[in-house]
DNA sequence: TATTGTTATACTCTATAACTATA
DNA sequence: TATAGTTATAGAGTATAACAATA
């Protein structure tokens, strides 16, 4: 290994709280007060990557299928998805995400970012400062990713 | 102002990103898997800040009063924190939080330092790189408690 | 009167078990 | 038989409204 153990735990103890905390400040923004994080979660996933089953958005989420249908339904009484039976094979339903649903998905995260741009913003960060949240961004997406 | 509103855009969004995907990969991992989020969340409060009321820790946490009564009620049967009638004021409860519910914080917290220093420690950051997220997390918190 | 906490009630998200329809 | 999805039922966490006890 190239470096020390404690380097390591020293590092994964700051990241952690650093990240939880940070997580927390910008969850509670949002497009639709009424929203919930499990709903956004779901409108997130399809707009990300298109039209999925009830099974690939419950493994996805890591819900069950009972769970996933109940979501489906609040989400789909809200006009933000829409399901449509698989031609191919009859048993499964296709979840789409409606322009109301992009529109949301969008929306909270403009806010999120507009909050976090200002909260940097009022701090008076330098360019080396934000420079080095970049590249910290980065290597946190690696860790999640890896 | 010093550095100019895309700088700021571009760094919120990549950090907005990677934290929440950290964070999301991150609260998976807990000491009891029957402990939801929100109980730890008034456990990690409990174990920080000392005794608090029905009422503080419902401002803290951001839900309402019955809904903090209803959380404690859990915590209390399970062990994990006590009620005490205030003696100087004989309308608050105060709530304190005991071993078992101290010990339950401190292991959760050390799993998930121990994730993410073996995820770190896979992919073979470099000393410089771990120094980048040490920094990029001081940064974070100041956000946070700005 | 105002504040602190609880109770009553309801809605959402979660689960497991049992069911239907289809492969 | 196995798979995809739903329904039935229950528990936890959330809310608002109404209440009791205390300041």
């Amino acid at each position: 290994m190239s470096v020390p153990d404690d380097s390591l735990q020293l590092t994964a103890t700051d990241l952690r709280m650093a990240t939880f905390r940070l997580a927390r400040r910008l969850r509670c923004v949002r497009a639709v007060d009424a929203m919930s994080d499990a709903q956004l979660a779901v409108l997130a996933t399809l707009r990300m990557h298109g039209r999925r089953t009830i099974t690939a958005l419950a493994e996805r989420e890591r819900v069950t299928a009972p769970s996933m249908t109940n979501m489906v339904n609040g989400l789909e009484e809200q006009g933000l998805v829409v399901r449509t039976p698989d031609a191919e094979d009859r048993r499964r339903v296709q979840v789409d995400i409606t322009d109301a649903g992009i529109a949301i998905v969008a929306q909270t995260i403009q806010r999120r970012d507009e909050a976090l741009a200002e909260m940097l913003g009022e701090l008076d960060f330098t360019e080396t400062e934000l420079a080095t949240l970049r590249e910290a961004s980065a290597l946190m997406r690696k860790v999640v990713d890896r």
